[in-house]
DNA sequence: TATTGTTATACTCTATAACTATA
DNA sequence: TATAGTTATAGAGTATAACAATA
């Protein structure tokens, strides 16, 4: 189709970034187009799989646990909280803080919701074995643990 | 790795889709930031790759290289050009398309930019030895080639 | 009627900074 | 003075659809 005379320095097909970002927005463009058929987006996923985590987190733990911005936090609260997947309640100890927990709604979609997540990953891992998929995962987390050193947390 | 007590069904660090998106993000923000220091960005540099890789292309064939939309395409020729870095000339056989060219600015920092993108990913691959390097990628091209049928072309 | 490319418009996401109210 | 959270505002980036010019 394209024979490819020149031969640049930097071919696109092996460069590890272009290798990851197209991998990346294919994953990503996947999970959000399920979670956009059930009225939510790939962008409440990070704080609804926290929650999941971990109920009861006021929204500065929350904003860290989802390496967002804090304003970022509001708006998402904001808005899983019309859907109804979400409250914020007053924190026992200090009246200007938080404590948001997950709705009866909220808590209810978890094991669809994550359900589908799983299966986004399987679809993809689908053309590796499964000793492949094993060793991907970690030579991915190898290169992340190097970066955000909280990521090994316990 | 992970002690867990709770042990939720998909915990967030060997979920794929996150690790995934995780270095994505990072390896994205790193190269980011490089080109940002130049006075570019990220949105521009598959367009520029396209042009580095060949000259002279129509600006729906970048469009397809590129894999985004024609409107896309439209603004970051408009910005490429406001720098001076490219040029669009008309197609010598149809009115209607043009033939887009780098400058001679836009040739002369090719060699500066790959280099810094170079360095980005080496940077990222620093933790791996050489023969998990060429793993990891082989891998990762072995569950794109599964979706971007085009993407084998030589 | 289809194709090439541009534009109007709007929506999402992100970023800065100012703001309220607590502590 | 610092912290928790909200809001105003603006800027990217992306998406839809309408549009002009050409084929």
């Amino acid at each position: 189709m394209n024979a490819g005379k020149k031969g640049p320095k930097l071919p696109r097909v092996t460069s590890f970034g272009w290798l990851v970002a197209v991998l990346g927005s294919e994953l990503a463009q996947s999970l959000d187009n399920k979670l956009r058929a059930k009225g939510l987006s790939l962008s409440l996923w990070p704080t609804l799989f926290a929650l999941w985590e971990e109920d009861g987190l006021t929204q500065t733990e929350l904003t860290i646990r989802c390496s967002t911005a804090h304003y970022t936090t509001t708006r998402v609260l904001d808005t899983l909280e019309t859907k109804g997947l979400v409250e914020r309640r007053p924190h026992p100890e200090s009246r200007r803080a938080h404590l948001v927990y997950l709705t009866k709604e909220g808590k209810k979609i978890e094991e669809e919701l994550t359900g589908e997540a799983i299966q986004t990953n399987e679809e993809f891992l689908a053309p590796l074995s499964a000793d492949e998929q094993a060793h991907l995962k970690s030579l991915i987390f190898k290169i992340i643990s190097e970066r955000l050193p909280d990521v090994g947390r316990s």
